[in-house]
DNA sequence: TAATGTGAAAACCTTCACAGCT
DNA sequence: AGCTGTGAAGGTTTTCACATTA
């Protein structure tokens, strides 16, 4: 054995550590403890000073964590130093809302193909980029050095994208198709499934509890 | 104390089966095991059978569920047998996307009114929908009886408009702005975040683990 | 026979509480 | 004096395994 494994659910909320550490820095803060980092994010102290456990010894006692530097720290954790190149799949209403949507490019995802099986499609511009045919998926993902696919395409066609995209090398697919698909082990899979949310969040609509009410921001 | 309260995990996957369960339908089966939903959501029966007995007994022992029962049975306990009225905040690019997305009025989810603080951006119609001042909002949510607000605004402006959503007699949010909103209890909220997603992701993409690599979708 | 429903066991995750460092 | 880092405790979720029943 070796390192051991860490939890999933640490993984989920690194970022948000990372994106509550962008915040501080901006408003000048040098120095936070866990309590404070715990109150922005509505988190118990213990819970974050035990997920970053996992991955070192990043404050000092008595004092807190730099602001600065935990930042860093994590950031280089989570491989967010550096620049991510992702394709588009599905140029439709959805995947153009996605290409020019403006918040992957300043944390560094830059989309720099797009594809699309209808033939119709193919040959159009897309928010700049030029909307290829499947059948380039791999040349491209290859000579581009593509590492993340987005799927936006209809229900139907996403297992048989997903599978294009696997043996096409890319390591990690965010889908927004509302299927649950099948990926071999070794493949990183998000879904974004707003419909999926609200008809969970229903649930509590009918009966509201007595306890809070809300949900891991994944 | 009355009937046991139910993991919030539990709740977020009854979404999952009921997209199965139509699936099913759709395909012509009429029964199906927990080892079949399963195979088809990769999940293990032990645990579709314990999620479901949390509710009641749905199944005949020695042949499955029947598609259609269990099926009808999810959705009454998501409440997803009925209409539910949403008004959107924000109606930038994300939120007409969002407006134009034609997945929510298939499910039961309608979009009945739009609101921006902008005011160039109201008198506008955007999809079919007149953008109205925010100062009309508590006034429309409570006249038109909307439960569920979509939230799309810059991160700057989305504590107050949750703010105001809240005093407005909302009960559930769809955040999708890319922060952690502070929410009292009782009030419903999912996150839609992809940038957060693509965050957690590349963890995984730096350092491919032995084991599977996935999430939950939502 | 075949598959559910469910207590009990195991695995996993969160919180506690305090030693130890600055 | 104050806050981290962390074993241990506590709580929650998943998996097991089998009695039960159609």
């Amino acid at each position: 054995m070796e390192s051991d494994q860490i939890p999933d659910v640490v993984v989920l909320r690194l970022p948000l550590y990372v994106r509550a550490l962008t915040q501080l820095l901006e408003a000048g803060a040098a120095v936070v403890s866990s309590q404070e980092l715990g109150s922005l994010l509505q988190m118990t102290p213990a819970q974050i000073r035990k997920d970053l456990s996992y991955f070192g010894r990043f404050g000092k006692q008595g004092r807190g964590y730099s602001v600065e530097f935990l930042r860093e720290e994590l950031r280089r954790i989570l491989g967010l130093d550096r620049r991510w190149l992702a394709c588009l799949i599905g140029v439709g209403r959805l995947g153009q809302a996605i290409i020019n949507y403006p918040g992957f490019a300043p944390e560094g995802f830059n989309i720099v193909a797009a594809f699309d099986s209808d033939l119709d499609q193919v040959g159009k511009s897309v928010g700049g980029i030029d909307v290829l045919p499947m059948s380039e998926l791999q040349r491209v993902v290859e000579s581009e050095g593509i590492d993340i696919a987005i799927v936006a395409v209809p229900a139907h066609k996403a297992q048989k994208v997903m599978d294009q995209l696997v043996s096409s090398g890319v390591r990690g697919i965010l889908n927004y198709a509302p299927v649950a698909p099948q990926i071999p082990m070794g493949i990183a899979l998000r879904n974004i499934d707003p419909v999926l949310s609200l008809q969970s969040m229903t649930f509590y609509l009918l009966s509201p509890p007595d306890g809070p009410v809300a949900s891991m921001p994944a």
